[in-house]
DNA sequence: CATCCGTGGCG
DNA sequence: TCGCCAAGGAT
């Protein structure tokens, strides 16, 4: 079989013509097998060989949803220290989840967290159910995690297809087409790959794959199981994939915050909306956030309060960048006295204990600007 | 299909 | 500094 070549001897290096990696099927084989040796060892991932627990899957599913593993780490083991199962979680208090949460962004994952843990007691007598659309149903499941809980929880043959996954598959098939128009052939290609056994498995590899080798930028091809399978590797053009339209930044927003401290070390606070933005989030008061905000008639929207209040302008501002739009607040504080009542839907907070408080980053950001220039 | 919904880290 | 983007879901 070996190519006679005995003449030329060293020659044949030289005029040999590179040897190109021919692209074949991926080998499902080859992934399982590295997994096994180079699995992340995290918080919520069962042991080997022993069941994994249905309600933390789902648990550190829906902490995982666009946020990154580093950021879900601790409030995951706090969580489950906290309510170790779901009939505990279903039995807390929509603040306490809340607070609970005040930090990991998308709070209306903790909302549907808790109403999904009730629904799972009510409904599904404290059991998930291992049923793909019974999971879909439920409040804050979508495909990716219904086929993830499915998968990692019961090893249900399904292909969970996140952004990593996609990843992964657009460049092993270098699938040309923009997303998320993609979305769709990327699901059928994932779906193709799924074995006959170790869905779970095959998931959370596939997952890590992307998440330790085949990340967004500069991909560690060498590293890779799937070299030769890989279709962008094999052209050289791995980041060129996935195809992504650009898409546009939003438009700066402004407004102003209003501190209150009150002379027995309390800030004034009240609730947002139980819809929209930071919904059923706690707030200090502030103006509304436009695109002409101005400044000169701040203070028209600063609470309305019982003592003379003299506004201060504190120096700066605070900026804060929310997925569609960047924000920049004025802030102004004043004092008044103990006597001072709350307006109504407003109460008083000590300062030593904002932290209990189910406040979102952006509100942290202004109390510590405000308690800075104090 | 498009838009809305947080936050932090990283190149 | 800045844009990108991370285990998406709901509307």
């Amino acid at each position: 079989m070996d190519a006679p070549c005995a003449i030329v001897g060293a020659m044949t290096v030289a005029v040999r013509l590179p040897r190109r990696k021919k692209s074949r099927t991926p080998e499902v084989a080859e992934l399982l097998a590295w997994y096994d040796r180079h699995a992340r060892a995290l918080p919520w991932r069962a042991r080997r060989g022993e069941r994994p627990d249905p309600y933390r899957v789902w648990l550190s599913e829906i902490m995982l949803q666009q946020t990154t593993v580093k950021a879900v780490a601790p409030y995951y083991a706090r969580f489950l220290s906290r309510w170790p199962t779901i009939d505990a979680l279903a039995a807390a208090s929509l603040d306490d989840v809340l607070r609970a949460w005040a930090g990991l962004g998308y709070y209306a994952r903790a909302r549907n967290l808790h109403t999904c843990a009730k629904v799972v007691v009510e409904l599904h007598d404290g059991q998930f159910p291992s049923d793909m659309a019974a999971l879909r149903a439920l409040p804050g499941i979508g495909d990716y995690t219904a086929a993830a809980v499915a998968a990692i929880a019961f090893n249900v043959p399904t292909v969970p297809v996140d952004g990593n996954v996609e990843r992964v598959v657009s460049r092993l098939f270098a699938v040309e087409k923009e997303f998320p128009a993609a979305k769709p052939v990327i699901k059928q290609l994932a779906a193709s790959l799924l074995p006959s056994d170790r869905a779970g498995d095959f998931a959370q590899a596939l997952m890590d794959l992307g998440a330790t080798i085949c990340s967004p930028k500069r991909p560690a091809c060498a590293l890779c199981p799937w070299p030769d399978a890989c279709l962008a590797n094999a052209r050289g053009n791995q980041e060129m994939f996935p195809r992504k339209a650009p898409k546009r930044e939003g438009q700066l927003r402004c407004g102003a915050a209003f501190v209150v401290f009150r002379s027995d070390a309390r800030v004034l606070l009240r609730r947002r909306p139980d819809k929209g933005l930071l919904a059923s989030m706690m707030e200090v008061p502030g103006s509304e956030w436009t695109h002409d905000f101005d400044q000169s008639r701040a203070q028209r929207s600063a609470p309305r309060l019982r003592a003379k209040v003299q506004w201060q302008r504190l120096r700066g501002t605070v900026r804060h960048v929310f997925t569609h739009f960047p924000l920049e607040l004025v802030v102004f504080a004043a004092q008044v006295p103990r006597a001072t009542t709350a307006p109504k839907g407003a109460r008083w907070v000590k300062i030593d204990e904002l932290r209990d408080e189910a406040l979102p980053n952006l509100m942290r950001k202004v109390l510590a600007h405000a308690l800075d220039r104090r």
